[in-house]
DNA sequence: AGCACGATTAACT
DNA sequence: GTTAATCGTGCTC
């Protein structure tokens, strides 16, 4: 496995809790005018079948739903709060409404591009949370269902460095807070522990 | 047709 | 710690 090699279909033809486990430490990448911008995922969260009360295919199939119903390696976009995006990736067989939500990133290309749009706030929080991911990588309603295994993808991850299990903390999901008991605080979130990144680059 | 709420963010006290 | 911003979605009437 080469490091630049992308993601196969076959690696979100999994479980869901082993896809958002195993992005960690890879690279999303965005191709905008031919330039690159990308980050390496330090957070993602695990949204698995109907039963999962704080997953939006609770409500079954629905225009907004289908696309976590299609095939695994697809892109699943959605507006929130009337202003935020939010990217997820397609996990599962098709017919089995999975994905898991990109919540942050360790940007690593196109700084230049990503302070155009982020200035506003310090570097820190720059991508940081899952709405500040898709403002960062011009990333919007255009990319639902758009397919990562492309040659052609203009949105695809790559392979990086696996990310010990002693350096990821496993928790609750986050800001589902009308969600009811045990989806609620069942640790699906996945998330590189503060300081891998510097201490490793000593 | 109306309504409550949301897998959030930034600014504020 | 609290709260406004802002609108699509799914549910109820």
């Amino acid at each position: 496995m080469l490091e630049h090699d992308r993601l196969p279909r076959s690696f979100f033809t999994r479980s869901t809790l082993q896809v958002a486990r195993q992005l960690l430490g890879s690279r999303l990448v965005r191709i905008e005018g031919g330039k690159r911008v990308a980050g390496l995922i330090i957070e993602a969260e695990a949204y698995r079948g109907e039963e999962d009360q704080g997953c939006h295919a609770r409500a079954g199939r629905t225009p907004r739903t289908r696309i976590m119903f299609g095939p695994p390696g697809h892109a699943y976009v959605y507006f929130t709060y009337g202003m935020h995006w939010m990217l997820n990736f397609v996990t599962e067989e098709e017919g089995f409404p999975a994905a898991v939500l990109i919540r942050a990133l360790l940007p690593t290309e196109g700084l230049s591009i990503i302070a155009s749009r982020r200035n506003t706030q310090p570097q820190k929080h720059w991508t940081d949370g899952p709405g500040k991911i898709c403002q960062a990588l011009a990333i919007d309603g255009e990319f639902n269902g758009a397919d990562l295994c492309r040659a052609d993808a203009h949105l695809f991850v790559e392979y990086g460095d696996p990310i010990p299990d002693q350096s990821v903390t496993i928790g609750p999901r986050v800001g589902l807070n009308n969600v009811p008991e045990p989806w609620k605080s069942i640790p699906w979130r996945f998330l590189v522990s503060d300081g891998y990144f510097s201490m490793e680059s000593r």
